[in-house]
DNA sequence: CAGTGGTCTAGACCACGAC
DNA sequence: TCGTGGTCTAGACCACTGT
């Protein structure tokens, strides 16, 4: 297969050869899974160097159509099981079951849920941690950083951070908060929680969240800050969430105001 | 400022250089707009082959940090203004009003909104938008595709998708569908709409998708897929949007059920 | 015009995976 | 050991932006 490939055009080779080889791949003639010819094997097929068609696989593994892998190839990306956030995660009938939000949410999907604690302890609050909860800059707050993980894989970096008075001598400053999970604790201690909001962007990962997500390239990732309020309109906690962006669907459901 | 860089590291040249202007940005070194030294400087303050500094500048354009202009050199990308999509941008208060869910949001904000209108007309209902309005695959629906721009810039496009039967003959097929848009239209009809669900998701552009919404290197797009809902649980709508991710935060409340 | 980034080549050495 | 992709060099020509 050689390709439609056309030196005196003015589009740069490494482009037309990505085109041709994303042509292969949304076609089908290149499946889910399949290895890419090698890149010898490409440079003889195009009649190009190296470098460039080092750069026609560089352009489709930034769109997220190739996992590149040192030593064995390139492969045709699997879109990996889609894990979906319902918009009833935090329904107080899980928190009575003792689950925290995201170990029922997987399971109720048949995966195996994980949880590694990175961090617990006090920090003060940035400007933006301040600004949310409504707390004086840089007072002192409870910080809890958490990686979660499905079925083995690292999917989402999460960190809560709540104010230190609210929290002060309670389970929820302890590594393990006890059943139901933080949110869970805070009832009990009779803040209810009557609402949540979320914004959620998405970006490219920083080098640290692409280590700690395993993320390959052209993944990029969702950036979710969540406020829990309680019945008297104050915020109790910020949680700022990480997460692989091929392996969720955020979704939510508005009533027709 | 010769940076600190180890030759008998083992992290490659290209990722020491670009950790070292990452800092620099980050650090406010290099203010947001500021042009990067240009790659002969680099080549010269590295004591790299060009090569290498070019594969530096491209993992920080890949990563949203740069963003590159031919003949001109590499600057440090300023955050464009945000736009926020509220929770109650479907509210009947702003469809009485006459406007648009877009439109308003985006004047609120002192944006010039536009739209574009790319196509109008009827199609077949793909296996996923069937399935999603509960209509036979292939059956004859509405296509409404669009694209909106902020202060001249495009950011979004959105495709419309509503069963044939129930919007043939009305001005919901017309270019323009009249003041409030076509969820206006729809309850005039009778059509009152109770809520609608949202599906969001993130990924790399696909090349139209970049040319389209002129991105540039290392910004992701969200993908929102809405179906609206009548009193009687049937969906009515759906809209597949595209939006350049650093336009946007999506906000949302969640009620603590 | 000089300076910028964009593309392309030809070659080299290395680290890793499979056999 | 061999083939894979990862890194790096040195040089070339081009297109675009500024003055």
């Amino acid at each position: 297969m050689p390709g439609r490939i056309d030196p005196a055009s003015d589009t740069p080779l490494y482009r037309q050869i990505a085109e041709d080889l994303r042509h292969a791949i949304m076609g089908g003639r290149l499946e889910a899974g399949a290895a890419l010819p090698s890149e010898s094997s490409l440079m003889e097929t195009y009649g190009s160097a190296r470098g460039t068609v080092r750069q026609a696989v560089s352009l489709l593994k930034s769109e997220g159509l190739l996992e590149v892998v040192r030593g064995r190839g390139a492969f045709v990306r699997r879109r990996p099981p889609i894990r979906r956030l319902a918009h009833d995660r935090f329904s107080r009938s899980h928190r009575d079951r003792g689950e925290s939000a995201f170990l029922a949410e997987l399971r109720a999907q048949g995966q195996t849920p994980e949880v590694e604690l990175i961090e617990v302890g006090e920090g003060k609050a940035s400007p933006e941690v301040a600004r949310r909860l409504g707390q004086r800059n840089g007072s002192k707050i409870l910080v809890r950083r958490r990686r979660y993980f499905a079925d083995g894989h690292p999917i989402e970096l999460a960190t809560s951070y709540l104010p230190w008075k609210l929290v002060d001598g309670s389970p929820i400053t302890q590594p393990n908060p006890g059943p139901g999970g933080i949110y869970a604790r805070l009832e009990e201690m009779g803040h209810e929680l009557i609402g949540f909001t979320e914004e959620v962007t998405a970006r490219m990962p920083l080098p640290d969240e692409s280590k700690a997500l395993l993320l390959s390239g052209g993944v990029p990732v969702l950036h979710l800050v969540r406020t829990a309020y309680t019945a008297d309109r104050k915020p109790v906690e910020i949680c700022d969430t990480v997460m692989a962006a091929d392996s969720f669907i955020l979704s939510y459901e508005l009533p027709a105001v």
